[in-house]
DNA sequence: CTTAATGCAAACGATTTGCACTTCA
DNA sequence: TGAAGTGCAAATCGTTTGCATTAAG
């Protein structure tokens, strides 16, 4: 599983928007709203214009350089850096924290082919529960707590 | 892993618009858009307006009677009944084909407790491969084909 | 110099909403 | 009967596109 950020796509220029668009992307820690990334954006380039953040993102998803994900209840959509192969998110039901899972128990029972002989060559897996800080508030609103 | 129908959510009316959203969503075999919801609900029902059949999307994805999915390449979204507590399937790269996994690996290697201390309730897998007869259609193309 | 990328504003499609009317419990 | 659900049309939101202009290689 690495976890390296991925390579600039060859065959795409570096432009000015493009390059504000990449940059932000690698500042975020997970997967973030294009109207989100748009505003973070502005914070630290110079005006590029909503459409072609869509535009980049639409790019570099194309390459396979971004991922498009959805949030938990799948309201929204999201865009991140790919810096796996595969995905593998939990989902804070209480403060709705979007981490990456560095352990995936599903790689460890991996098989590549299943029993309806489906081959598989990649997998997406987002875990639901409580991040340890809610479960913590959790555990001491209502020792035990659902 | 119960593959059951989900019971009808109490505390929602049975009107016609919503016994006709239910009766066509139990006939899918897989997650589908509104719109195509929309067209073969009128197949077998009189009119319902598409802003019901919105309406009771939402109402049933409240209750989690009906689960919120996504294309595999994030550009749609689609709903279905919520028949496993988890979601599993298998999305074919060839033909497109979504097919509930009945044999899910990430549960035989399940935690409760990832390593980053998240408590998880629940989970969400897709595998992305080929489905057995598009594997086959390639082998028969190029032997041993990417 | 040629092609790809940009900004803007207008267009678009999917989803939501306000309102007056109907239906279920 | 009262609250919840409906249809319709208009509104809204996120995303895409046409076009004239600019910049990368």
């Amino acid at each position: 599983m690495s976890d390296r950020c991925p390579e600039w796509p060859k065959g795409l220029k570096r432009t000015r928007a493009r390059l504000a668009v990449w940059d932000t992307l690698k500042d975020q820690t997970r997967p973030v709203s294009a109207a989100l990334l748009f505003e973070r954006l502005l914070e630290k380039h110079s005006d590029v214009s909503l459409s072609s953040v869509y535009r980049n993102l639409e790019a570099f998803a194309e390459c396979q350089t971004v991922v498009r994900t959805t949030s938990p209840d799948g309201t929204a959509t999201l865009y991140g850096l790919n810096t796996h192969r595969n995905t593998h998110l939990s989902v804070c039901i209480a403060c709705h924290a979007v981490r990456p899972v560095s352990d995936c128990a599903y790689e460890r029972a991996a098989t590549d082919i299943t029993e309806d002989g489906f081959h598989v060559t990649g997998h997406r897996l987002e875990l639901l529960g409580y991040c340890d800080a809610c479960y913590r508030k959790l555990e001491k609103a209502a020792p035990s707590a659902e």
